[in-house]
DNA sequence: GTCTATACCCAGATAGAC
DNA sequence: GTCTATCTGGGTATAGAC
């Protein structure tokens, strides 16, 4: 490296896995993946170096080599959750129409109903553990299920239903307390069948709309 | 003390405060309340005895006369939540029609928005700390949840509301996820706009209900 | 770049004087 | 009954050999 003000500097968020097609995902992945994991299933204050580092299968002392603190870590399992929000969405605006993309956005918790009962939504509970931290971790996860309200908003919107932010904050509220009470009550069956009702809601909102524009 | 098979027996448990009228509470209560409210501030996870007894004002070790272990106090917690609980129901009976009670119900969260966007509604937050820990404490606090939503569906079917108890569930997970969001987002307006669109939809079950017996 | 050993701190819990 | 001092374990973070 000719361009040096860094002696050792980290790999810095590449796309995918740096080497050959079948080799598995880089140190840097794998921990992140890992850390992901763990604190869905133990919490963020669970969320122990040691822990993660077995997991992912790398020392526990090369774990600062990838992330100067915990926090940054921490950092790095929101931006992983927010990557794969976006993921979601893209996917489910391919869809035809706006019923059927807020539709998708619900049936995804659904399918999802065995580990939600086993840990909680993993973007609710972050939030909540992240809440209750001191630092600069407090807000920045929000942020996921900012994104998340503001794409049903929209779809709201263009389905012409009146107080389309409102209704929005209503839709993830419903499917966040589900998941919760899902997870309290360890019962997968909780979140399908509050799912269902949610999407007859959406339904509702959406002929509702279509008969009075 | 004749009676004797232990040499030093915890207090157990009295109602209030043993000494005079103006006294403040004993050691015990002291330690329950204070630790109610940290693990409502911090999480469970974040409920460290030297806080709890800093804030109870009394000496980190004589906490162990009280509680033999940290997770008999968290469990003290619980019982404390299941105190406040009943006392609140059996008020709300108090109320002439199960639509009003319903209603207060709902209202309780609406009066603690404040306190909701600060830290979350602290009987969600508790259920989802203590579902991520390992030992027994795991399912205990999900029967606060049940006693609410049990008693909901009781009073749903006083209305004649169909299908009472999916309905419950349903309106304790409209509450909790609007209390989830509120606490994200920080904003306790969120909480009482969401709380009034719920009120609605408690007189839109009971209307139906009376329109149709 | 990688990994071992370890420093350091703070948690829960205990001993024992008073 | 009350409180101080302390033990022990596990957490984050670092030093430094390779």
């Amino acid at each position: 490296m000719s361009d040096s003000e860094e002696a050792a500097q980290p790999p810095a968020a590449r796309p995918t896995g740096p080497r050959s097609t079948t080799a598995r995902p880089g140190k840097r992945e794998r921990l992140i993946r890992s850390a992901t994991e763990i604190a869905h299933s133990h919490g963020v204050q669970g969320t122990t170096l040691a822990l993660v580092a077995k997991a992912a299968d790398v020392p526990l002392g090369n774990v600062y080599y990838y992330f100067k603190t915990r926090d940054d870590l921490l950092r790095a399992v929101v931006d992983e959750h927010a990557r794969r929000v976006d993921d979601l969405l893209a996917s489910l605006d391919r869809r035809s129409t706006p019923r059927s993309r807020l539709k998708g956005l619900a049936r995804n918790w659904a399918e999802a109903a065995d580990l939600v009962a086993a840990h909680g939504c993993p973007i609710g509970g972050l939030s909540a553990d992240l809440g209750k931290l001191d630092g600069g971790l407090r807000a920045c996860a929000a942020r996921l299920l900012r994104t998340l309200i503001d794409w049903a908003a929209g779809q709201l919107t263009e389905l012409g239903v009146p107080d389309a932010p409102a209704e929005a904050v209503s839709l993830l509220a419903r499917v966040q307390g589900a998941a919760l009470l899902t997870n309290a009550f360890d019962d997968p069956k909780l979140l399908t069948e509050e799912i269902t009702r949610i999407e007859r809601a959406i339904d509702q909102l959406a002929d509702a709309a279509q008969a009075a524009p």
